[in-house]
DNA sequence: GTCCAGGTCATCG
DNA sequence: CGATGACATGGA
């Protein structure tokens, strides 16, 4: 197979063995490949997939794809990479931010160049966060996995098999009756399907969601689903949209790292965690994925 | 055995 | 309205 390398320079504040870090949980993740610095991963462009490989080396990002491969999907390639990576953020000021918050000073200290990594897809974004809602995130990445390798499509790629995550069209058709044997209860199947339906007849996309200029009407619109409610809508909202503001209220981990950090007293005080996040404007989301990854040690 | 996980909805009072 | 139970399973 001949490959050709794009080489993208990393910006200030970027540190690919951070984010290498927040990929390899050790959980079964299904939708990427890691083999010690190298990420494998497969895009959809035009009806196809288009598997790509990324690692770091002085600074640079180098992404190898298949030399057949269109400008085009190229194009495409290179902008999922700069959104799942967050590339062109600028996090100075969320640096300062972290800096006088004595509390946080520590997040800045050892996560350092870390990239709020992102769900470009809002339709796996949705779906993943109806997976995660309630259950362990072990068990979760195993019905991910069961869903993905069902219901999608792979490439193989430099001797891995990358797979792509379901299309609206195939989960609004899905076979309840198959993935109640794969341990999904009958309501995840049915938010799953909910999803898919908001896409296919109703005009949900990422695309007309990011033209909503306000955050209440962009959540509104993703809790108008049934099975998606605030903490799913900002979920996804964070993860795809990279929403400054969305914060995913009523995350148990979320309030478990505030607790940690000796930020709130008392986990049930919603009150405090709102007056917190006051202090965080512009930067709640990052804040949020900070703290997140702060439950790693 | 118990309790809680990257929640949400339906169904009460 | 706010409170409560069901959902499915695994790990601590």
């Amino acid at each position: 197979m001949v490959t050709r390398t794009i080489t993208l320079p990393t910006p200030d504040l970027f540190d690919f063995d951070q984010c290498l870090f927040f990929l390899d949980r050790g959980y079964d993740e299904c939708l990427y490949q890691l083999s010690d610095r190298l990420v494998l991963r497969a895009i959809e462009f035009e009806g196809t997939l288009i598997p790509f490989s990324i690692t770091e080396k002085e600074g640079k990002l180098l992404i190898e794809i298949e030399s057949s491969v269109t400008v085009e999907a190229q194009k495409q390639v290179l902008a999922y990479v700069n959104e799942w990576f967050d590339i062109d953020r600028d996090l100075s000021p969320f640096y300062e931010l972290l800096s006088v918050t004595k509390s946080l000073k520590p997040l800045l200290e050892k996560y350092k160049g870390l990239r709020l990594i992102g769900i470009p897809s809002l339709f796996e974004a949705l779906c993943w966060s109806v997976i995660g809602q309630q259950i362990n995130l072990t068990f979760a990445f195993k019905l991910k996995r069961r869903l993905v390798e069902t219901y999608g499509k792979s490439i193989k790629f430099k001797g891995h098999t990358l797979y792509h995550f379901p299309s609206p069209e195939s989960l609004a058709a899905l076979d309840e009756d198959y993935l109640r044997t794969q341990q999904y209860s009958r309501g995840k199947i049915k938010y799953i399907k909910n999803v898919a339906e908001a896409f296919l007849n109703h005009g949900l996309s990422k695309k007309a969601l990011a033209q909503i200029p306000d955050f209440e009407s962009r959540q509104q619109t993703l809790t108008a689903i049934k099975g998606i409610g605030v903490w799913s809508a900002n979920y996804a909202l964070m993860k795809t949209l990279h929403q400054p503001e969305a914060i995913p209220f009523g995350d148990t981990g979320l309030t478990q790292s505030l607790y940690n950090l000796k930020i709130i007293a008392d986990r049930k005080d919603e009150p405090a965690i709102v007056a917190f996040f006051e202090e965080m404007k512009g930067w709640e989301a990052y804040t949020v994925f900070y703290l997140w990854r702060s439950l790693a040690g």
